[in-house]
DNA sequence: GAGTTTTCTG
DNA sequence: CAGAAAACTC
């Protein structure tokens, strides 16, 4: 079993990359961040015909979120809580629960959007208590706008206590880990160096300077099933990329 | 000796179709309108590539003329008079002095720039009458923004006194006739039904709703040399045409 | 820097 | 409808 989360800043600006790496990767699940297209807008026709069932939840020109796959998916949920804008997506697809998240950038440290952020992350931690068990098999994938630790970040002394860094945002991250959920790549691999996101200004990802904030976690039974994490670069190359690349886990699933 | 009059819309969005037309038909002149760039971002380099010199003027976002020609031009001009906008180009290339204009559109009948539209035309006339001579070898030509009568007209009931027909604008354009220069397409037809611009909306261009309004006009002298005019048509179709077409008009220069 | 919408102009 | 700019977000 395949999964794929990618943040494809807008699906209309990425549609024949993403149709190049559904090609490229045939995988089961795909989850995606900032469609940013309504629902009306969200190109299920080209991407059926690519052969996958479509979930998708968006808004005009902020957020969205959708999940691609192979079979059908069942139990769809398209709400975190009373949230107004699209950022979450929930299905059950074969046996597995898959949880699709955008969360929030924060703008600043310290700003109303930062607590909007973490009180957005407080929603998601209940929704997972009253909804699921550790022991469930769970996929919860996504841009978490937070990088895990400090071998998620390109220099961490610059970024040390900043958006994307700081402690209460980490804590925030660090509570779905202690429920249940492992860092897939995390279960692989110690090395740092390893991200999914780099600024398009400033020749960022040219020269290295990148941030892993797009994770896959998984709960115990699939951690133990997982046979590799990687992260697409290529998919960062060439004209008019995404600023994130693509997170792929593989699983070996034993019946 | 071949001249091309052409409102591109945007030399930046029309430079590929640029090339190609002076590929096609190697004009010797060519007057250029709504070029839509500053100086800095004229693609002179390109242009010089083709092999054509170039002479611009240009703003921001809005007017901007050019003159490209294969010999090089003497005697710039790149004002009317006191202008603020980009308007308005001359040049004398080799014994034909040549005017490219972009008249104001008006926006809107007994408008503020309506009033400023007629203003510039007599500014025109007067340049004219204290510059050239009707016997001069002389070519005014452009985007008018008037259609001189009925039979340049998709619907002259419709039009009726609208912007582009109305009779004070009508009467303007007369005024430069009667000085003595002549609607080049005029001296070759008096055919209905032959346009330069289709608006862009509501598929103009398929229904054959258009308008005369880029001209070619000649003085005495050449307009006895006059061989051919046409409008090219085939430009306005496929993807990302400009609205208007260019007008092109052929002598049989004797010496 | 690369998406988006909105406003302006023709 | 198609350009361009400006304001916005990430």
């Amino acid at each position: 079993m395949k999964i794929i989360s990618w943040n494809v800043n807008s699906i209309r600006a990425r549609l024949q990359r993403l149709l190049a790496l559904l090609d490229r990767h045939r995988p089961d699940v795909v989850c995606l961040q900032e469609t940013k297209v309504t629902d009306e807008e969200f190109p299920s026709r080209e991407l059926s015909a690519a052969g996958y069932h479509t979930l998708y939840t968006g808004q005009k020109a902020y957020n969205g979120v959708a999940i691609l796959s192979l079979k059908p998916a069942t139990d769809s949920q398209y709400n975190l809580a009373d949230d107004e804008e699209k950022r979450f997506l929930a299905a059950k697809i074969d046996d597995i629960y898959i949880l699709c998240i955008y969360a929030p950038n924060g703008r600043e440290l310290d700003s109303h959007y930062y607590y909007q952020k973490l009180n957005w992350y407080e929603k998601l931690y209940n929704y997972l208590q009253t909804n699921f068990h550790p022991t469930d098999k769970l996929i919860l994938c996504g841009d978490f706008n937070i990088a895990p630790d400090d071998r998620d970040v390109w220099n961490p002394q610059l970024w040390q206590g900043q958006l994307h860094c700081s402690e209460p945002e980490r804590t925030a991250l660090r509570k779905l880990f202690n429920w249940g959920l492992h860092d897939a790549l995390r279960l692989k691999t110690d090395a740092t160096g390893i991200y999914s996101w780099w600024d398009y200004r400033s020749g960022s990802f040219y020269k290295g300077h990148g941030l892993r904030i797009d994770l896959i976690l998984v709960t115990d039974t699939l951690g133990q099933q997982l046979s590799k994490v990687t992260i697409d670069r290529n998919e960062r190359k060439g004209s008019k990329p995404s600023d994130h690349a693509p997170v792929i886990a593989t699983f070996d699933l034993r019946y």
